[in-house]
DNA sequence: GCCAACGTTGGC
DNA sequence: GCCAACGTTGGC
């Protein structure tokens, strides 16, 4: 079993979203190192789901992974944002996972309490210019962030 | 294959 | 809204 973050944007996809629709395709990732870690994915890894590009960016609950990866349905869709008109059917360029939910958070542990945490060690999530979306998380990590909540 | 231009991410 | 970081594109 692996640990991971996920990135989302509360405006358009928030951890209420999630409890809500209580399990959601993950799609429109469209970075190969991101993509590479969802192929890596297996039905039950537990994921932290972080708030970027908002107020007070940090992490605002826990989903599991409720899927196998397979292909990202968007990249072969015109009318969709995440279209990818070099996307081969046969070999599809993009995967996603369903994501579903577990539980929000007591509070959002945030972004600069992350970057205090010394015990975190080197985490991509707070290295300088980090632009990743899907991240793992090691089980120290993991610890280490929810002993915060 | 190099690299300048351009686009996107995401914190602030 | 600004801008640093960094990935992608495309001319050569």
């Amino acid at each position: 079993m692996q640990r991971w973050l996920m990135k989302t944007e509360p405006d358009t996809f928030s951890i209420d979203d999630l409890q809500r629709r209580k399990i959601e395709p993950w799609n429109g990732v469209r970075n190969y190192q991101a993509r590479n870690f969802i192929r890596a994915m297996r039905r039950g890894d537990p994921v932290l789901i972080y708030h970027s590009s908002c107020a007070v960016p940090g992490v605002a609950g826990i989903g599991k992974v409720a899927s196998a990866p397979y292909p990202d349905p968007t990249q072969f869709d015109p009318k969709s944002e995440y279209f990818d008109a070099g996307s081969d059917r046969g070999d599809p360029r993009w995967t996603l996972v369903d994501v579903a939910f577990v539980r929000k958070l007591q509070r959002v542990i945030t972004l600069d309490e992350l970057k205090t945490l010394r015990s975190l060690g080197d985490f991509a999530l707070i290295r300088r210019g980090n632009r990743l979306s899907v991240l793992p998380v090691s089980k120290a990590q993991w610890q280490a962030i929810l002993a915060l909540e």
